[in-house]
DNA sequence: GCGAATTGTAAAAAATCTGTAATATTTGCA
DNA sequence: TGCAAATATTACAGATTTTTTACAATTCGC
């Protein structure tokens, strides 16, 4: 599983010297030369990440950040903001428009590749093959392995899509539309009710290995016309 | 969830330019070739922002934001004016006559849109999916959970519909009217007395969770003959 | 190619939410 | 206080949404 990354930057020496380095360490990379572009293979391409320089001609990179972060569908593209020192932006402007971090040029390109893999970690831990932990549940995006309360969890690679979605983000509520696209791809079509099954195949055999009173605890929460999220427990 | 934004200007280009960045900011545009479109568009429409030219034939710009804030169903609706350097009005008088942002040309459009995000941000933090607070009672529209104290408490979309509003404006008091508009839809027709219902509902769901003495206090205030509204805490 | 596992769909069953109407209660005011 | 109007509550039937089940089609590993 290769992470894809998404750089825009209208002068092609950079380009040239970033996209180098990103594949130097192993990721998979993409260009656009304008923020227009990018703005169209961010949403085309679904890149796992995306690093856009600050000034470039037709769409500048922090409006190109706040129509990422205004879109349903990349509102949690990590995005790393590139800038000249000087350049009108500060470090404050860049992450109050939506960055997610932020770098003055001239950088090293092994810092670039330390902050992308720092904002891989936090922002999609499964990509990185780190480990999910929740409640009693493990998820192991190496080995696609599940284990609850000790025990492996026999899931197909749909369930288990699902459910790493869902850990990502404890909490947050997916429409049924979303999951289809995150985790049928884009343009498949299947009826919307089949996540509805494959959520109780999810639920069953998340409950099958458990004995005890924490069994039949909800893991996976139904919001009515809405979508599914994991449950939360109480703050207190 | 997209956020929809009516803009009304007699210049075709400036509307074009317009359109174009708040598109590409990712909100949904319509747009109004003069004030008494608009009017008509932002009844019927119903967007979550106005953006509105000074200068217009029919009904210039301040015209249509008097009618909007004139009328019940428009009264909080977010609206910006825009006005040329030099023309009739200065920035008092826009805001005098009830915009809630002021632009004088020219601005560029990245300017804009952050107004924009910050007046939407301002008037309707729902829309931007941010954690309501109001006394012991939290609502989260990203994760669709209402706690109160601690608790979660479990409603029915309608419900939950209902609350977020109210909480958008403390102490606001909505006609049943404007609920039925706002929680169901336009066009829909149901009996005005439904909304009582289910401000019964909301108060029982909200009153189960809880224990002590607080448990009986009032969240929801009945304003006879007018509608209802989140209880402001008693002027001591 | 064979058998097991996985998938998507459709349809039945279950759970939950809604709107209405009937009834009870509260409120403002004469 | 007593009346009339407005609101609160309750119960229930119907509608809607979700869950589950069954099954045929497909895929995958061997």
């Amino acid at each position: 599983m290769t992470i894809r990354i998404l750089i825009a930057d209208d002068e092609p020496n950079q380009l040239e010297l970033l996209s180098f380095n990103l594949e130097q360490a192993g990721f998979e990379v993409m260009t656009a030369p304008d923020g227009q572009q990018a703005l169209q293979m961010a949403r085309e391409e679904h890149p796992d990440l995306v690093i856009l320089d600050w000034m470039m001609p037709h769409l500048s990179g922090i409006d190109v950040c706040r129509n990422l972060r205004g879109q349903d569908e990349t509102k949690w593209l990590p995005i790393i903001m590139l800038s000249a020192r000087g350049e009108e932006g500060d470090r404050t402007l860049g992450l109050d428009n939506g960055a997610d971090d932020y770098l003055t040029k001239p950088f090293s390109p092994r810092e670039l590749v330390s902050r992308v893999k720092a904002l891989l970690r936090r922002a999609s831990p499964a990509l990185m093959n780190e480990v999910l932990f929740w409640q009693d549940i493990t998820l192991n995006p190496a080995t696609m392995e599940v284990q609850r309360d000790g025990h492996f969890v026999p899931l197909g690679p749909k369930e288990f899509k699902i459910l790493s979605i869902l850990m990502q983000r404890p909490g947050q509520v997916y429409s049924r539309a979303q999951l289809l696209d995150m985790v049928w791809g884009h343009g498949v079509y299947v009826e919307e009710r089949t996540v509805d099954v494959h959520l109780s195949r999810l639920r069953k055999a998340l409950n099958g290995t458990v004995t005890g009173k924490t069994k039949n605890r909800n893991i996976l929460r139904t919001v009515r016309g809405s979508g599914y999220a994991l449950a939360r427990p109480e703050p207190v």
